[in-house]
DNA sequence: CCGTAAACGAGACGGTACGTCCTGTCTTCTA
DNA sequence: TAGAAGACAGGACGTACCGTCTCGTTTACGG
């Protein structure tokens, strides 16, 4: 029923991972600078086809990798709450906060967005694989706290979730600012409890 | 009086000028993918020790062709208001948003935090000439806002900036977004009227 | 009585004849240059393993590919002459260049040259099942032309011999000069009939 | 008055050098096989562009390698006779045949007609540079020969220059019979005193 | 007529080399 | 000295084949 039956030699899955974990290690050591397909190929005993072979290019290995790591925090995610939206809200800041703070996903998100100014097409793959998944999983807590009547009625998600991730991303590239619990409270209170303009 | 005195045959403002409009040109028309020292120079018919001579890094270059840009605008923004700081601060992200909406400066902006990542110095620099003096107008005037009262006295006036600077990149690196006239309505409505939650 | 009676599936003489066939066609129509295991699978719609099956190396191939042409060719000059040597060798010559004058084979036999430089088992194969066989048939003539008076007794059979292939191979891989009839008539007269030197 | 005055920094002699003398070594050491572009790169511990923008091919660089050892003993062959056009034939024979029994240039003449097949404008280089001038001594020997009344006056120039370097390169290129002082002196007596047939 | 063994297509795999491009430095000549 | 031209070492790019190796499937023969 398969319509699709896979011809030929299947990939190698050991393969496959000592890409990814060459891939890793390179940027966990040396950063983004070192980071080159001739490299990650040496350090994981791979030829350069067998790179070629999956990712189309170092950006889309990129995403994979940051997504790899990703899935493995996602399975907490799922079944959230009991709790307040607003308390779901301070999590998931939390969560996005805390993997951006290990210096390799600052790296590899960092030379991801690099990587994708001038390349439209890997653009388009981290808008659907990484922005768009994680976007959403912000829009469905924000959605919960309209109908839970923790945020108005009118408050523009979309926006909220840009402040989250821009603010995020924004000192992550410059790093002129932190990303601490300090940060996780002030968003949390400025999205939430922003205290009425005193008129 | 120099004490200084440049010696031998002074630099030519025309070869400077050459490389300025190759480069804004290579960005506005191929955008960060074709841009590279060597494209550059041979738009700009220029050796390419003529363009190291004057800066040192692709990065360096990025800083002034943006800040060139960005010299004429300043100016108008000088001496702002008899208005309210809530105006000043639509008018102040308007003219962000105006000038990243020109792909020429989306490309720059965008070379420019690539370049950044994986080059510290260059981000320091990036941080200190491009980022700081902007940011350091925003924060003048959300403290004027707060001094009039339009802003509660707690407001976190660095976190609202960088809402303000971190969605606008974030959408502009990502391009998930436009940054249109709605955007700004929004951003300001968010900022200045954040509707009380009901409770 | 075979003792080694082949087991399991036989090989597919269709494939042997696509295999071939594609080989000739790439030849004929791209030259060495086109000529990879690679393509002539491709070309063949056969796997590269079946090509391996049968020929250790691209040279084998090549062999088998010239051979193959030869054969037919071949049973024509078995009962050669109640003709003069010199006719017969003229026959010879006629029949080494008329061959070597189609496209394909005179490609075929370049490749064969190429590939043997730095692949001794390969000469060792081709001068045992290419060069040898044809050489000795040209030897059986000079030494007929030798018995019937036609040469001098001390004519150095083997180096005449060398002077046809040698001067047909030369002009064919280098293509300074054309091998069309003249050729053939000169070569007779240089052989048989050196006007003596004057003196 | 030059015209076309060179412009730029010019190439380096010492690179120049350093890349033949590699691609000398290679060829001496571990034949045609381990002969690349590059492993010479990485012996004469230079960039593969600088040989690129010297030779636009393997077989070009091949080339020179192959004049450059043969400019030196071309010096001797100036000024050559006093002596029979015979003996300087002799000693011509003897030349080529003496260069080709240095297994270096053995490797490097049998890689270069190799590399010919399926280069056409390698070919054409070959001809005009390497087989050419040799082929042209060659005749200006023959024809002071016949000048002399030391070979017939319709000799068949050409061809007997074919039959020189042809039955040389056969061989060489086979490898089935040597090129010994012995193959210089039959070859001196079939072109010079080929005994008269017996009729 | 069923099991076994080889042949088959497809294509993955570790390698090697290709020829191109760019970086940042250098050397030469001209102005 | 600046400037145009361009050579230079180095390094990465993405592609093409090499010869070997799994896969799943097909085809004969021998039990």
């Amino acid at each position: 029923m398969d319509g699709e039956t896979r011809r030929g030699r299947p990939r190698d899955a050991a393969t496959h991972r000592a890409i990814l974990d060459a891939a890793n290690g390179i940027l966990a050591e040396q950063g983004y600078r070192g980071f080159s397909i001739e490299a990650v190929a040496a350090r994981a005993g791979v030829s350069k086809a067998s790179i070629y072979r999956r990712w189309p290019s170092k950006g889309a290995l990129l995403v994979d990798l940051y997504m790899a790591g990703l899935a493995v925090e996602e399975a907490a995610d799922a079944g959230a709450s009991g709790l307040s939206a607003e308390e779901d809200f301070a999590a998931y800041v939390a969560q996005t906060v805390a993997r951006l703070n290990e210096p390799v996903w600052a790296q590899t998100l960092s030379a991801l967005v690099a990587e994708c100014q001038g390349d439209p097409e890997l653009a388009e793959i981290v808008r659907e694989r990484v922005v768009g998944p994680r976007r959403a999983a912000g829009l469905r807590i924000l959605q919960r706290a309209v109908d839970r009547g923790e945020l108005p009625a009118d408050a523009d998600a979309g926006l909220l979730i840009d402040f989250v991730f821009g603010t995020v991303w924004y000192r992550l590239l410059l790093g002129h600012a932190s990303l601490d619990g300090d940060f996780i409270e002030a968003m949390r209170r400025q999205i939430f409890r922003p205290s009425a303009s005193p008129l």
